[in-house]
DNA sequence: GCCAACGTTGGC
DNA sequence: GCCAACGTTGGC
């Protein structure tokens, strides 16, 4: 068994939210519509299941850090990919060869909001890939110390 | 709605 | 392989 990973995953609150986390069946959804490449390989190539996830919504009034969340999948191929009525229809993808992969996340808690404003006035988590400057990675590497640190401020 | 920052595309 | 143009992200 590899040492823990964690990872800090953005869903944009109108598309599926903590709540819609919450109520899905199981509380698991697959991650579905990543559709940048690095964002994919941390999927693809580095998640295990039972890596840690902190759940962040984004584009919205209050981005911020909503809920804890575990990979509880290894990866697989984005069905959306191949829906020509979605959002995310690759044409260029093939069954053979898919271009986009996923891993399920299962909810493990809801937690207060903790603010995009409150993230960065916290002295441990000034490193923070996604509070870094013009950074739009839609999923991040969380050090361990960091994962502690956001822990420690939800109480 | 604005705009900075970044990723992707495509012509050469 | 370069790079300009374009599209997207995401906070404000």
């Amino acid at each position: 068994m590899a040492k823990q990973q964690y990872w800090l995953m953005k869903s944009e609150p109108s598309e599926c939210s903590i709540d819609d986390l919450a109520a899905a069946k199981k509380q698991t959804v697959p991650w579905f519509g990543v559709r940048n490449y690095q964002a994919r390989n941390y999927m693809r190539d580095q998640m295990q299941v039972g890596d840690g996830v902190l759940f962040y919504h984004s584009s919205c009034p209050e981005p911020g850090i909503v809920g804890l969340a575990t990979v509880s999948s290894t990866a697989y191929p984005d069905e959306t990919q191949f829906d020509k009525k979605s959002h995310y229809y690759d044409e260029k993808s093939t069954r053979e060869e898919p271009r986009w992969m996923l891993v399920d996340v299962t909810l493990d808690r809801k937690t207060r909001l903790l603010s995009l404003p409150e993230l960065r006035e916290a002295p441990e988590l000034a490193d923070m890939i996604i509070l870094k400057k013009g950074n739009r990675l839609s999923i991040t590497p969380v050090t361990a110390a960091e994962w502690k640190a956001v822990l420690k401020r939800l109480g």
